[in-house]
DNA sequence: GCCGTCTGGCTAATAGGCGTAGCTTGCTGG
DNA sequence: CCAGCAAGCTACGCCTATTAGCCAGACGGC
């Protein structure tokens, strides 16, 4: 007969704690039973506080993405080209070595019919609006945007999901290549805002 | 009383089948349940032919890694350099959207200490020397090597997950964006190749 | 041709997950 | 002070995986 004094907020707080010690595979290993199990709660009690599993699944990928977003935002302010964006990678895995299970939460895609997915659907696009930023300062032409955002999103996001996976072996250097990766990803945006093919990887920024 | 004539091939065969059935979702989506109301037997039966679930997704995952594998190294024969790696990635690429289950149990990291992961795990060593012996035409320093691999998989398999995970919106220019993703790693390597630096950016620290 | 054994099915049952229904009780606003 | 709302609870239904134990068909040895 004691009240918990749980609260939606209070509910989705210990869903992260769930997702954060589960390691990479956390988000996946997210329970209602776990969540219960925390808040010194019986399982359907939860269920005052949030509609289903897949609501709270959503509300802890709106919150990584979110972090996500304010991570590359934060380390790329007062930054410019290949600094930003270096910047912006680096922020990206340094949150998903410190998140795993957020990060892996970050991947979900959002529902582009369903309204349920409209919060995490801004959410994704804010995170892109940030790379945008970014990759501006590269002076690409209006219709070039689209695939380097495409190529750093990709490449960073390959790049963390096969480390978190356990994808390499030789763990020493794996800083190594994603400094190459992302140095790859520089001089291919940069080449990228050269409009005469001729000559690629010069660094020159607008 | 009639037999189903099952065997473990049988079922892996049949897992496969629900696995193309779901989608992009069909791996996680794997259910003895499932292979069992295929197979027209009740789901207990299975276990005389398969250890567990853990197990059926296993067998699952090594066939999909070594089909991935075969289709990158028959579109390389031939091939070398740019073109081989072009060949390569678009092989990968077509292999999941032919087959966007398989794909993503593909992504199943072997756990190196898991006696029982160890043909997963020479299967991933297979297909990461395809990836290897594409790149030696680019005539890459062997300390290199491994970064260039792991780019290469990096930007495809990260750009391939965001296209099935839905995070691309605009579907029309993905081949582009993919094409100029390519390009990027394909310029990348080519000037991880050559020592002499005009611009090679290889700069700050280790 | 017959018998024994092996094996591939079955049902029953356990354990754990999500989710619903309905009850009870503590807290709070008037 | 009390009525009602809200936050707990238990009991249940249905879905998974997995184990245990039973039974009958098929096949090898004689």
């Amino acid at each position: 007969m004691p009240r918990a004094g749980l609260s939606p907020d209070a509910v989705v707080r210990l869903a992260l704690e769930v997702v954060d010690a589960g390691g990479p595979s956390g988000f996946a290993g997210l329970t209602l039973a776990k969540v219960a199990a925390r808040a010194g709660v019986a399982a359907p009690s939860l269920y005052k506080h949030v509609g289903s599993l897949a609501d709270l699944r959503r509300e802890v990928t709106v919150i990584a993405v979110r972090e996500l977003t304010a991570a590359g935002t934060s380390a790329t302010v007062g930054r410019a080209g290949a600094d930003a964006l270096h910047a912006l990678a680096d922020a990206w895995r340094r949150y998903a070595h410190a998140h795993p299970g957020r990060y892996v939460a970050t991947q979900i895609g959002a529902d582009p019919d369903d309204p349920a997915d409209a919060v995490l659907r801004a959410a994704g696009e804010e995170s892109v609006r940030t790379v945008v930023a970014v990759l501006r300062g590269f002076g690409l032409p209006d219709e070039r945007v689209v695939d380097a955002v495409r190529a750093v999103r990709a490449g960073v996001h390959g790049f963390v999901t096969l480390e978190l996976g356990a994808g390499f072996r030789m763990r020493e250097d794996v800083d190594q290549s994603f400094k190459v990766l992302i140095d790859m990803l520089v001089a291919g945006v940069a080449a990228l805002a050269t409009p005469d093919p001729a000559q690629a990887t010069t660094g020159s920024h607008r």
